[in-house]
DNA sequence: GATATAATTCACCGATCGGTGACTTAAGCA
DNA sequence: TGCTTAAGTCACCGATCGGTGAATTATATC
């Protein structure tokens, strides 16, 4: 009686090749399948019937595999953040000159990554619409890998005195958030259009120009 | 065979007096029953059943005063605007002395009205959450009002060269709607606490220091 | 007081939900 | 080849969902 996987095994041949039957595979593609429904259909639609349609399975795999929807969720979290992590590890480090630099290339990295995962962008919805272990499970993994990378980056750039940085830094980034959420959502927010490439360049130079302004010497 | 009144009449006997049936005031009934369901469970629990279950009467009411649960929403979102709008009218004009003071003011302002008004929270949580013809009609009428009330506060003040305005102001308008979402949510966004009212007020004090910083002469 | 009308409730529909027990079938091993 | 085990499927459960037609009851009018 083990307990139920969250991570699936490693080792696992592609959908196309291989037995019929790899459990490791299955609960890959079972995951992956949740990660389609949460982005296409928000988190209102991951249910098991869903998902299960989506993987092409039967739902009781789900319940085999993952313990049920609440661990196919954690699961699919802990992937993201997974993503999350890779994808802030291969941002590339400028050695910015100054703090105030060094969060504007945060903040301009950060844009970019959330742009590039609809996944993300669905789990902080997801977090803002209701509380519960779930979504506090993601929040606190996603704080997790944005601290690390923050400690990673920063070196012993230290923020200029009379500047409350821990909070400056949360409404830059809380900025970011939302606005990157409200694109994906609408394609504008407050009468700032968020659909063309120019319109995202737009916002970066703001964010720049915010942050810079923000830590100014 | 008169349309569906997405509004209620105004004149309504408060829910303990007069006659046992007044169509408007079950109508309001529905519709205060409505935005409690919504404050308490979320976009993802508001629904027929459980809107008349609150309310204490037939869901068939809901489909004949209403139209159905698309018209409650839409009744319910006319609604949160209109308070939106009361609130920001009453928020004292303490004619600023500059563009970056007036910016301050209004943001501070909104922060307050945000932290007032649950319902609207999570009207915009659910924007965030999933793009609809409904959520779309949200959005349209928080802006209405929203432009409205500054364009009405701005008087003949103009920001500063080499600023934009229209950017800069999205930025700082979604970091308040998401801090103060995540802080509604969770009680935190961002390793900074939202719960105490310290908190707000730190909040508040970096907020108008950004604004002052983005738009300093 | 009888009657017409509007306000409200009741009973039901099909669909979908999350969840579970029993069954079938392929894979690994002797 | 036969057998065991695990991977996967099938059929079903009760509950709830949004939605609708018909009956019921209070109210206003005559």
């Amino acid at each position: 009686m083990s307990a139920p996987p969250h991570v699936p095994d490693a080792k696992a041949s592609p959908p196309g090749e291989g037995k019929l039957r790899d459990r490791s595979r299955t609960a890959l593609t079972i995951l992956a399948a949740a990660r389609t429904v949460l982005v296409e259909e928000g988190f209102a639609g991951l249910g098991v019937n869903a998902v299960a349609r989506s993987a092409g399975c039967d739902k009781q795999l789900i319940y085999r595999y993952f313990g049920g929807l609440g661990g196919l969720a954690e699961a699919l979290g802990d992937e993201v953040a997974r993503d999350l992590a890779r994808a802030l590890a291969d941002t590339a480090a400028t050695l910015p000159a100054s703090y105030a630099e060094l969060v504007a290339d945060l903040l301009d990295a950060l844009i970019e990554v959330l742009l590039g995962d609809p996944a993300l962008t669905r789990l902080i919805a997801w977090e803002l619409a209701e509380s519960n272990h779930l979504t506090r499970a993601f929040a606190e993994a996603r704080g997790r890998v944005l601290s690390a990378w923050i400690a990673r980056l920063r070196g012993d750039l230290a923020p200029p005195p009379g500047v409350d940085a821990g909070a400056a830094n949360a409404v830059l980034i809380g900025a970011v958030q939302q606005i990157v959420l409200s694109g994906a959502a609408s394609g504008a927010f407050a009468g700032l259009p968020l659909q063309s490439p120019a319109d995202w360049l737009r916002l970066k130079s703001t964010i720049r120009a915010l942050a810079l302004a923000t830590y100014r010497e």
